[in-house]
RNA sequence: GGCCCUGUCGUCUAGGGGCCUAGGACACAGCCCUUUCACGGCUGCGACACGGGUUCGAAUCCCGUCAGGGUCACCA
């Protein structure tokens, strides 16, 4: 005989749940998890709920909270239930249900499918050792197990002490993981798990379960890590006597070009001094980055922060150990819901790949349209202070075109800052290494200078008549094309790499194109 | 150690007995386009963990080995 779940389900609608605790910050695994959770209740019509895990939290729970809804706010993960939104199921918040587990516990002690023990943390040990001196496995059983429900009762409402579930002997524990298939456990190898403590707090695995039933969810869907904690859990839905939901278990994320778990501990060996460049170049201070522990590449913030679209990390996460066909990468977030199924979900972990990340966020960030590539990048053109704080048309101008000339060199929003940074400072940082290449070369600055009447002659000054007017100078004057466009650019906006010169140019505009030039000639004389 | 899970290019993956000389994507290298960079195009590099079966035929099914991971709490 053995116990099995396949379908043994029997409600009505689809309910998925996510539950985090209040960590301070949304971890990448974790909302790898919640999405594919998201996107079977989404798929199916159904409901996604967000309950809070704050059981053991010793911190500001609302703080601590509030980043976690702020990522899943920005990457368009929506939840019908939980948190801000409550619900029929309300309260959201485990901290707030314990009288649930406490009652549902007293029931299973009356139904006799659960007993107090009373014994002390050295018997256990005892027990243990001796166990472990046979090589068996310890399983622990204890003395109540045999006594009626009413002695139970009576022994436990005379002094409170920890509840133990009654595994029952000799069963197999079966069930059909969604994405796994199917697994089994020995009941005879699990030993009788406490579900509330003496001080009448329930654990973790009791808990769970008595919410899951309470909240009719449908899919238990979570990290692989829990897949071991399913037997016990399975145990409780059977003494509850409540209809089984379905499991999946989601394999883990792996740190990049590692086998290791993409861990929440010790997040902050993730912050290379690469990273920190990064950081660095968006605004954040070292000790900032010291201090707040959701500035890295762990985290869905340290994303937002350098200006990710959210597009591009869901649909990167979602192919993370998901697969739609043998060749889609770009799948819109509607595809998804439409085409997400769990039975195409990897069963082995995946490894975190930054790279590809940000050559999928690239290529969302091609198709957006300039006017929200110009909202998104804006704020980091403020906090770097090149423009105001109340934006002035002129500036605001001068930015659509700066975006317009970069194009697909624009990735993440805080791309903007090295393309854009020349065109809103009064002068260029001139590269030495740079100019030393580009200008101060024999005959250059010669040239700079004759094609700088050109230039001033020039009355429409617009990148293509521009353009035009330097093949003509140079076809006319035998000149090096190549070596005017590179000295040209270089003096006028300090670097080699950006836009097209014309283009820059026209942006700057002739008379600070000019005085520019005139710049970097003087500079290269000194 | 017990239990459970998992092994395909460096990474994400396709594949589920013959369409496999193993396909696509990222990364990397080269070439072309562009007198920069990026984009785009082309080419290259590069994997079925190992050993046994089963079969006419195995990346695919079975067994074993090895390796990695998860978990074994009055944590979640």
């Amino acid at each position: 005989m053995y116990f099995t779940i396949e379908g043994n389900h029997f409600m009505a609608e689809i309910r998925t749940r996510f539950a985090p605790s209040p960590t301070g910050y949304l971890h990448i695994g974790g909302v790898r998890t919640a999405l594919f959770s998201w996107l079977v209740a989404r798929q199916a019509g159904g409901k996604f709920i967000l309950r809070i895990d704050d059981t053991d939290s010793e911190r500001n729970k609302v703080e601590a909270l509030q980043p976690i809804l702020d990522g899943f706010r920005w990457l368009g993960i929506d939840w019908d239930e939980g948190p801000e939104i409550d619900g029929p199921f309300a309260p959201y918040y485990q901290s707030q249900r314990n009288h649930l587990y406490v009652d549902a516990a007293s029931q299973l002690l009356a139904a006799g499918k659960a007993y107090p023990c009373y014994m002390t943390t050295d018997e256990i040990k005892a027990e243990r050792d001796a166990s472990e001196k046979a090589k068996k496995p310890y399983v622990h059983r204890g003395k109540h197990r045999q006594s009626t429900p009413d002695d139970c009762l009576k022994l436990y409402n005379e002094k409170k002490t920890a509840i133990r579930l009654k595994v029952p002997d000799d069963e197999l524990i079966k069930i059909n993981d969604l994405i796994r298939g199917d697994v089994e456990w020995q009941s005879n190898l699990i030993g009788d798990p406490i579900i509330l403590r003496p001080d009448g707090r329930a654990l973790y695995n009791f808990a769970t379960v008595i919410d899951d039933v309470g909240m009719q969810i449908s899919h238990v869907i979570r990290a692989a890590e829990h897949l071991s904690n399913t037997p016990v859990q399975v145990l409780v839905y059977l003494a509850l006597g409540a209809p089984m939901p379905f499991f999946a278990h989601v394999p883990v994320v792996n740190e990049p070009n590692s086998k290791k778990k993409l861990s929440k501990r010790d997040m902050k060996k993730f912050v290379t001094s690469d990273v920190l460049k990064k950081l660095n170049a968006v605004g954040w201070t070292n000790e900032q980055i010291e201090i707040r522990d959701d500035l890295n590449p762990a985290t869905v913030s340290f994303y937002k922060e350098l200006g990710y679209l959210p597009e591009g990390l869901v649909n990167y996460l979602a192919r993370l150990g998901w697969s739609l066909d043998d060749h889609s990468e770009i799948i819109l977030l509607k595809e998804m819901v439409a085409k997400f199924s769990l039975d195409r979900v990897n069963n082995a972990p995946a490894s975190f790949d930054p790279d590809k990340l940000f050559w999928v966020a690239g290529e969302y960030m091609k198709v957006l349209p300039l006017d929200k590539k110009v909202d998104g990048a804006l704020p980091f053109m403020q906090k770097a202070g090149f423009i105001n704080s109340v934006p002035s048309p002129v500036e605001l101008e001068t930015l659509r075109k700066v975006i317009d000339a970069t194009g697909d060199r624009l990735k993440i929003f805080s791309d903007i800052l090295p393309y854009g940074a020349p065109f809103f400072k009064a002068d260029p940082d001139y590269d030495l290494k740079s100019l030393a290449k580009r200008v101060a070369k024999e005959g250059v600055p010669e040239l700079l200078k004759t094609f700088s009447v050109s230039l001033h002659a020039l009355s429409d000054f617009s990148a293509a008549s521009i353009e035009t007017t330097l093949k003509d100078f140079c076809l006319a004057g035998n000149h090096n094309t190549g070596m005017l466009i590179h000295a040209l650019r270089v003096s006028t906006t300090g670097i080699e790499v950006g836009p097209g010169v014309f283009d820059c140019l026209y942006i700057l505009g002739k008379e600070e194109s000019l005085r520019r030039i005139n710049l970097a000639l003087d500079l290269i004389a000194k």
